[in-house]
DNA sequence: CGGGCTTACGGTGTGCGTAAATATC
DNA sequence: GATATTTACGCACACCGTAAGCCCG
């Protein structure tokens, strides 16, 4: 698991369309589908639905979504931390 | 940042020492190395200090660890929300 | 010398993007 | 045919490990 296939898997649920997805993560759309399949293939069970109309979260995944995005946001505040301390440390230059 | 360069720096962190935090990750020094040194140079601040003895944790590199360590917990956690998940989707086959 | 961190370098693997295939309405 | 996901394929980038270098007691 990567911390792309995170952030691309909230984007993706959030859209519930790749293309949009894609757009928003300035990247292609096959590099989406293969890390959202990647990411459900090392968990073990599938987190979206394949419909004609795009991806629709399943169970799995809306329980997935909140603890990615949690995830995420404690890895921002993991980098502020270090802003912090190292501004402490480091005043104004 | 990648999860490898988490994992690595708590290990590090908790060696005070690259061979020992080698021999527990399963990977040589160089990577290692290299790798603490991307994640100093992506957060724009050294973590640790480094002495004839080994490496030992700045206060930057300090507030960073516990942050870390949550992040790295959340991420068990996701993974372990996905398994109840399809647990009770998919019962015992 | 011995222990520790770092740099060089060669080879493998991962991951992207373009293009093409497949499916549904 | 339009919109959506997926697969094929070629290429560039990233990463590891071995080996060598450097520094300090």
């Amino acid at each position: 698991m990567s911390l792309a296939q995170l952030e691309y898997f909230v984007v993706v649920a959030e859209e519930g369309n790749l293309g949009r997805a894609a757009k928003r993560l300035h990247v292609s759309q096959p590099p989406l589908t293969r890390q959202i399949r990647a990411l459900e293939d090392e968990l073990g069970a599938p987190l979206f639905a394949r419909t004609p109309r795009g991806m629709t979260l399943l169970p799995a995944g809306r329980r997935f979504l909140t603890h990615a995005r949690d995830v995420l946001e404690r890895l921002d505040r993991a980098r502020g931390a270090v802003r912090e301390a190292s501004d402490i440390d480091e005043p104004t230059s």
